[in-house]
Formats: C-alpha cells, structure tokens, sequence
DNA sequence: CCTGTTTAATTGTCGGACAATTGATTGTCC
DNA sequence: GGACAATCAATTGTCCGACAATTAAACAGG
C-alpha cells in the first residue's frame, strides 16, 4: 500500500538470497520509476511512493519527447494529434469552465500582447494558455494526458517560433478561443481551434519552403 | 545519438571519480527508464536506446494504472476522458480508415457475439475494438496516447465487467460505430460513442445502487 | 520538563574480487 | 586459402566486507 515501508535492503537480500548490492540495484530502478523513495536514517528505508500528477506528468512529458525525436514524427502528424486531443476537451471547458480558467486564460493573452516579451516567455505563455484551456474542462484525467502531450510537442513548435510566428494572429485566435470559452459556444471554440491548427501548420509549411529554398541556394 | 555506445562502467566511474558500484545504481535508473539498455560481453556495455512505440505504451500504461489507482479517481471522471479522446479520434477514423481497420474491428465484434466467449477475453476484445477504432485514425501519436489510456483504464472497468454488463447490448453498439466508421458518418459515430459512454456510467451506476444495497443488508 | 548526548538502524559509497558472457583473435587442420 | 575450434580480452553481473552519512529514538543531566 502507498506509504508502507519494504523490508531494509540487508534483509531483502537475505529474503531473495543475493547481495545487498544487487537488491540496490533493482531497488534503484524502482526509484526512477517513482514507485519508491528512500529515506536514510534509523526510521529510513524504501518506501512504496504516491504517484502525483506531478511526477506523473512529467513522465509524460519526457516519454512523449522521446518517442517524437526517436521516430521521426512529422510535424503534421504531431500537431494534429495534439489539436484532436485539445479539441476534444474544448466542449467540456466551454460547460464546466469557471472565472478562475477563464482569468488564468485572459491573464495569458495579456502577457503574449506585450511586444516586449522574449520568444522563450511567449512559447510559455502559449503553453500555459493551453494548459488553462484543458484545465477549464475540469477532468483530471484529461488534463494530465492533454498537458503532458502540449509540452511533449512544444520543442517541435518551436522549432518555427522564433521565425516566422505573427504574434498578432496567434494573439487573436487565443481571443476567439478565450472568447467562445466564456459565452460557452462548443462549435465556435472547436472552429477557433480548427483555425489555430490551420494556422500553425501553414506557417510551419512556409518555413519549411523557406528552408528548401536557401539550402537550394547554397 | 540513438544506438550510441556509453562509456564502459569502469572508465564512467574514473571520469566522474565515483565507484563502480554508484555508477552501476545510475545506469540502472536510465535502464529502468528504457532510456539504455546494456549488452555483456566483449562489445558490450551500455546503448542509448530507441524509444518504441511499443516500450513508450507500455510506459504509458503502468503511469496510467498507477495513477488511477492512486489518486481515488472516480469512475465518471476516468470515462469521460476515455471517451472524449475517442471521439476526438472519431472522425479522422472516420476520414481515413482503411479496410484492414474495418475488418479487425469486424472481426472483434464477431469475437465479441460468441456466449461461450469469457468474461476476460470479452474485455480483452473490447480493448482490442477500440485499439482498432483508434488505429483507424491512421496517427500514430493519437494512437500511442488513446490505447495508453483506454489500456490504463481497463482495470477499472472491469469493476463492472463481469456483474452487469449486457453483451448483446455492447456488441449492437460496437457494430453501430463500426457500421458509422465503415460509411465514414463523423457526427453519427460521434453519438454511437456518447450512447456507449452513457450505457457504461449507467451501468456502473446500477452496481454500485445494487452494491450499496448489499452493503445496507449485511 | 527541557536539553544535549549517545546509540542504533539504515541508506550511501567505496574497493576489490570473481563469475558469466560474448565478440575478436589466433591457431590448426584439410 | 578456408572452415572450424580453442583461446583471449573486454565488459557486465554478482558478491562481500568495510566505512561514512544520516536520522530518529533512547538516554542522561540539569
């Protein structure tokens, strides 16, 4: 059960019939699971973990990162995954989302509307605005599957940010998306996210062209 | 890089002027994350390792359970994200898929319509339908994420597996997505889905009124 | 009753040793 | 020269013993 304690590593080994080496081992690959914390001392040991939404999420995040650079994932398929999963909760925030999702998400678009804001704050802010938005749909569940794939998928993205993003219609459609949020409308939301999928896999293509382009031209 | 050779434990343990043993306990994390595997022997020694769609499924899995289990999710809560990435997966499946999706998800439902069929392989081909609807959608991405989650979810299901689950019931509604699937009809695949969902939390509702009964009596 | 000290239990680290495995090398025979 | 067997060397896997670091509990003193 989560918080008991397992037997101290000497008599593990006893109880398994190996060294006290090997029972670290196998006690340490448990560890980078997360399944147990140690704790040194005269009431320390392992302990069975409880698995947070936190630690949760940020297995995600780094699983998600892995499999996208390890196989060659194609932007288009990535972006669409993620914007299906994004739409998917849309309706359930556009029902359930309270003033405290709705300022969080105002509160982004303010920050994205100052010119002054760095390339590295703005993907941020992107990623918070959209984390807001999942949140909003009050699922738990959701909210760990759809945030660990956001960020998963944010070094993809910004791999075209820091080029030829227009902030302004970025800006804009977060509006419309905040928009149909509060007067709760299900369809415009879902088309305001259709609209922002569009948009970023258009301008991924045109740096793409661009990039085809120069390397043509060296 | 993938499939690169680390250096031997020996001179890991010189570099970073630790002991053998230590670094072995951290070689052990990164094993217990996938990320290396490790091969004896005269070319032997510790790989970065290519992260598999299947590996990082397996992964997504274990957190999943872990987490459902853990954090006292409730039942309506873990099916209403079920069910909403499904849907979201609707109608891509529903735009592309290929006459091997509709057959395996055929060929489950036949599974599914045989009485002499066990409670467990009924389950197993539920999973194996909806794995196949999934699939249908032709994105990997969504792929990995939807079956990590319907596959993590499967243990609380089968709560009400084997008391009150009506098949015939199940395996008309599986045949009404498949049929929507097949005719490429988003919006009525759409709503196949949400009659499944609500036949599901209907029916966990009535066992736990009928548990709560039982509960009362004794 | 409070405070500081000791003590015992436990994990963390180290160094050395040997077994098991496996590819590479060498040697032998045809 | 080629096929096959024996040997070798590098590497991981396991074990053992020792000691340091840490921590809470027990204890002694005022």
């Amino acid at each position: 059960m989560v918080g008991d304690r397992l037997p101290s590593e000497t008599e593990l080994a006893e109880q398994f019939a190996v060294s006290r080496s090997t029972v670290r081992e196998a006690l340490k690959r448990l560890a980078a699971q997360s399944l147990i914390r140690t704790r040194r001392g005269a009431t320390g040991g392992a302990f069975v973990n409880h698995l947070s939404y936190d630690a949760a999420h940020a297995q995600q995040i780094t699983t998600g990162v892995l499999l996208l650079s390890m196989n060659a994932i194609g932007f288009d398929v990535a972006c669409e995954a993620r914007f299906a999963m994004e739409r998917a909760c849309a309706p359930l925030a556009c029902a359930r989302r309270s003033e405290d999702h709705l300022q969080a998400m105002q509160a982004e678009i303010a920050r994205q509307s100052d010119p002054a804001l760095s390339d590295e704050a703005f993907c941020a802010s992107d990623v918070a605005f959209h984390r807001a938005l999942v949140d909003a749909a009050g699922n738990p569940v959701l909210s760990w599957q759809l945030s660990g794939a956001i960020e998963a998928m944010q070094p993809l993205m910004n791999m075209i940010t820091f080029t030829a993003r227009d902030r302004a219609r970025i800006v804009a459609l977060h509006s419309r998306i905040a928009a149909t949020v509060r007067s709760m409308e299900a369809a415009a939301c879902d088309a305001a996210l259709r609209d922002l999928e569009s948009y970023t896999v258009e301008v991924h293509a045109a740096v793409m062209a661009r990039r085809a382009l120069t390397a043509r031209a060296t």
